[in-house]
DNA sequence: AAGTGGTCTAGACCACGCC
DNA sequence: GCGTGGTCTAGACCACTTA
């Protein structure tokens, strides 16, 4: 029998314990069957209903134990959201406004004692404005670490940004955004035609390849203009 | 022979790829073995090469295709962060803190034309001011739907606070966050003890369940008092 | 000691999408 | 067509943990 466009057998009995999980038919504590039983159930081979439970399991909704069997997880005091860091690029050019930049400041220096984990080596720093329909949409301070990306020092970063460059072309493992509420210092302020002390968003990120520091980048915008929307799955811990 | 205290071979095998893709050995669009290639390097089954890398496509690292083949994923101009959504209690103690709550506001009524998502019924009004040292930490505004969540009606809020009872009580199945940043409004900066016009981080979340809204929350903090830190896997798209 | 999940095998059939 | 990944089976052995 040809069971067409249907989904695997492994997700429906997935999505099935699903829902008993979350119309509170079995709640948070309460034991589910064990793969004998669920195999049994379903008609399937054990490694079908494993699958189903495993995947269940890294989503949270389940923990699985040796001997103890397993159980429906409790719901996450905690809870994480995934949140978008847009390509600054293609978030204004998603609006459907005209996106331009430039290159406020490059020198190359010797890092600060606060900018050691990014190595001792030499950094670049850069200063880019960006721009929606003319109006300054973000400004970006960065700094780029020339011994873990020294492909950097020979680009012309006028020409494109740094954001995107450093993406397509510098790989890294592990990164860590920080996101805050900051009010405009007079540098930030002039840049982005504010009054001094107005509510700007901050991003921060920081990346790192193999243990080593890559880049350092606060983009900064004017609260008015800009939120992070982050749509969650019902990820649970 | 017996492995002792070794990772599974599935894993093994992808953390293998997973390293020669990070060290640019296989660089993006390029084309990684197929299975029945990688049976004969590692010496196992096919389906266990196929988990690894499965678990691989599923965290972004390569794209696999039917007749095409698996590739190295090429590294995404969007990128997405995890960002850890804490309890306010669990995140002042975390501090060492001293947590404390003030119910400032109960009432029930119908929801306006804004808030016609959370559904026709009745709506539950809260605000609440927690505190951290006896200093405002945070200002949370929260409406709760009667319909989706009519034991909210007898819950004593002014005992515990909304956010862990309804995370706790009420399964909820979808969820969106918006973070921005803001200007303080009189209200907002009273309960603050802050200045009017001082940057705040607003954590707007909205929760539904099973299609149907159960909750929408602002929660506003001082600026200075509060970042949200978001770590992040390598997932890529 | 025994039950539970975790993993692995060898093989099979199928769906998809280039050729 | 035909090569690739996707799934499923029936069985096996093992590791862990609780009773």
């Amino acid at each position: 029998m040809t069971l067409l466009r249907e989904d695997p057998l492994h997700r429906r009995i997935g999505a099935d314990i699903e829902r008993r999980i979350l119309s509170g038919d079995w709640a948070p504590g309460d034991r589910v069957p064990t793969e004998v039983e669920l195999m049994a159930d379903y008609g399937c081979a054990r490694m079908t209903v494993s699958r189903a439970l495993s995947d269940l399991a890294a989503r949270g909704l389940v923990v699985r134990r040796r001997r103890a069997g397993t159980v429906v997880a409790h719901p996450p005091v905690h809870s994480a959201a995934v949140v978008d860091i847009p390509d600054i690029q293609a978030e204004v050019e998603g609006r459907g406004m005209a996106y331009a930049h430039a290159l406020l400041k490059r020198t190359e220096r010797a890092p600060a004692a606060a900018e050691g984990w990014m190595g001792q080596g030499a950094v670049l720093e850069l200063e880019t404005l960006h721009t929606a329909d003319g109006a300054p949409f973000v400004i970006e301070r960065r700094l780029i670490s020339l011994v873990t990306a020294p492909e950097a020092e020979g680009v012309d970063f006028a020409a494109s940004p740094p954001g995107g460059w450093l993406l397509r072309q510098v790989p890294w493992t592990e990164a860590e955004h920080r996101i805050s509420a900051v009010a405009a210092d007079r540098d930030t302020a002039r840049a982005l035609g504010l009054p001094v002390g107005a509510a700007c968003l901050r991003l921060e990120r920081r990346t790192w390849r193999e243990g080593r520091g890559v880049t350092w980048a606060w983009q900064t915008f004017p609260g008015a203009a800009y939120d992070l929307v982050a749509r969650f799955s019902p990820a649970r811990s």
